[in-house]
DNA sequence: TACATTTGACAACGCGCCATGTCAAAATTT
DNA sequence: AAATTTTGACATGGCGCGTTGTCAAATGTA
């Protein structure tokens, strides 16, 4: 039985026992990177995740309380990637209205080109795992949605006539990207990233262009 | 033990056999539209789901290989009523491009809030089922964006400037209108649908009216 | 070297479900 | 009424999984 005296804990290869918690942490979460893209998440059982991070099933319920749990972390881990690597690409000063489009799009390509499991997991295996999964998704969707409304307020294309609902826009905006994200994805990548995100830009340059258009023939 | 002798079979109930092995079927397809809707797809075992028909477990593989097998007749029954419902309000004559867009976009908002479960079964419970389940949805998604390219054909409206990719446009705001969608439906169908209406029909005229610009422009 | 902690391999229990089987009661025909 | 089909209630087997527990081997400490 482990004691969980701290006088009695002892380093081992080195490292500390919070260490190496934290190092079998990490190889779950790899572990669950790797069969979930790859097999499932109805495939990443207790057993196999541990199989594939080359730990037994005691290490699995000292990090996490369930299966569900490790999923949960998995996706805040991916999601904020790639949240990460949009938000410094936009971070660039100088950047023109559709070249921040452009920008930011170019990198949610991009991190789910060169990322492929990210891709996976944050795409497709996150769906009908359980209903707190679900409520993470559609968190994430809004999360995004909310990032291009402030941008819109920061690019003062803003507030669309009414009775159009502008939040309602931005999530439109965000389905359709990741619509499309997904299709690209299911077609084994078969089209240019280049293609996508022209694509994609050529969605949120017509909603633009079309507040412009409104907001001044008014 | 059921004969299959077919000099055997008997009427029951002033019906014939065929007549009340399809009354079985119906009656589990309806049972399976509420306890999924309700319940989630998980819940529906085959027990729930024969509980909910009024059935016995062995009439249920009678009509219906697993489980699977009767979610996805479920699944193609209702996105075929959606889609009915659709083109038949495209269908009147004399429609301009907008109206085109505002009826269809109208008569898919108006069914989704007229048949809840229709909508939680086509928006939500859909996923993460099974492999074969996944290719159905995007099946379906991949349907609806030819749908709306062969409508953008006959309006004049297609063949975007490279390199974007038309069909991918197309996914795109099929993306987007099934994300405003879901948000509604998660939201409690708070938004008027005449909101819901506007916004989605404020993408497409964008859009539409982008390519306009553009194909002029050159 | 003696001892305590940590680790890994694996067994064991309980659970729910799918799928099939059993059997008597109900319904219909002859 | 007798015989046969159909039906409903329920039992059973088999399976995989989550979760906990056992125990010896490995690794550290004193």
């Amino acid at each position: 039985m482990t004691n969980s005296n701290p006088a009695r804990r002892r380093s081992y290869r080195g490292q500390s026992p919070d260490a190496r918690r934290a190092e079998r942490r990490q190889l779950l979460l790899q572990a669950a990177l790797e069969v979930v893209s790859s097999q499932g998440y109805s495939n990443a059982t207790v057993r196999s995740l541990c199989a594939s991070a080359g730990l037994t099933e005691r290490y699995f319920y000292e990090s996490f309380a369930n299966r569900e749990a490790l999923l949960g972390e998995l996706y805040q881990q991916q999601t904020a990637l790639l949240r990460d690597a949009m938000l410094n690409a936009i971070a660039a000063p100088g950047l023109s209205t559709e070249q921040t489009m452009r920008t930011g799009l170019s990198a949610f390509f991009e991190t789910l080109e060169k990322q492929p499991e990210l891709a996976r997991v944050i795409l497709f295996e996150i769906f009908g795992v359980s209903k707190a999964m679900d409520t993470l998704y559609y968190q994430a969707m809004e999360e995004f949605a909310e990032l291009i409304g402030e941008l819109a307020q920061v690019l003062g294309i803003a507030e669309f006539s009414k009775p159009a609902n502008d939040s309602m826009v931005y999530a439109g905006l965000v389905g359709a990207v990741v619509q499309m994200a997904r299709r690209w994805v299911l077609n084994g990548y078969h089209e240019s990233r280049e293609s996508l995100i022209e694509s994609s830009v050529l969605l949120f340059t017509a909603v633009s262009a079309h507040h412009q258009r409104q907001s001044t023939s008014s």
